[in-house]
DNA sequence: TCCTAGTATGTTATTACATAACACCCTATA
DNA sequence: TATAGGGTGTTATGTAATAACATACTAGGA
């Protein structure tokens, strides 16, 4: 059988090549694995998580080789970085250049994904209310997901 | 000369102490001396900084003391955790218990604060859309403030 | 008065997150 | 064929946060 997730994977991982070579980049072993990986789990992983799972199949893997793989797959858009628990997510609308907020469940762990069009346009407002010109946003939340509220 | 930072730190002590009676809880010697620190900074702080400030007038001050005290503040609204680089910041608008969105100026590293029910409610809706039920949000900004602007 | 529950701090040790610095390897190209 | 740029491997270290346990203070009940 083939999951979703695993179609989702293929996916990302095209997505992944077709960005390297439009921008002239390398899509490596490493990151490759480490996209793989993201792409596999049901909620984000944590650094180390990442780590030694990288390490499972064979080779050891360091934090500098994971961690620099993230930077590559962040600045692509292909994984997010959640700031207020230091996790790491595989993007679901691969490629996408927009900025999304990400929700956690506080049960099960799962982000959901949401793009802010809107959002971002009226915190611009506001910053610039205050003389803040803004570069960069981030917005996430924590709560519960629509399958554990059913659970419950 | 009384600067207004000092002005600005008697009234966030004012605000802790009578915060703390109310809710019944000790406004005690380390939790006032953290949010003196803060208060009396001009950007955001990290943790360990914090920490070997708070150590220098003496006694030496370990990490959960400050982490401790850290919570308790952040808990009681007068001091915001900045999730993107984890400093912690003395809130403006003392005791407040709404929502404020952080923009960190990338050049002088200052903290704009910032209400936003407006975003809050676009943002649970966006949520629940999806069926997910928002119970803490976080929004975080980077970008350059006016005075950095004009000086550029 | 003495006990005990609740709140808070002090201290040691450890766990978790992230990067600096340097050696080495490819590969495109001048 | 030299060399510059991009990338990985490795060691070591820096930085953030908490677990676990001992101790102290205070308020209220027997």
């Amino acid at each position: 059988m083939v999951t979703s997730k695993e179609v989702q994977m293929q996916d990302l991982i095209r997505q992944a090549e077709a960005l390297c070579q439009r921008s002239g980049m390398a899509f490596t072993a490493p990151r490759r694995r480490v996209l793989e990986i993201l792409a596999a789990s049901e909620t984000p992983m944590k650094a180390y998580d990442l780590i030694s799972k990288a390490g499972e199949g064979g080779q050891a893997t360091k934090p500098p080789t994971v961690y620099r793989a993230l930077d590559f797959l962040c600045q692509l858009g292909l994984v997010h970085r959640i700031e207020q628990d230091a996790t790491f997510v595989a993007c679901n609308h691969a490629g996408h250049a927009q900025p999304v907020a990400l929700f956690v469940c506080n049960s099960c762990l799962k982000a959901t994904e949401v793009a802010y069009d809107e959002v971002s346009h009226i915190l611009e407002k506001a910053a610039a209310a205050k003389g803040f010109n803004l570069q960069r946003l981030v917005v996430e939340g924590r709560g519960q997901c629509q399958e554990c509220a059913m659970a419950a």
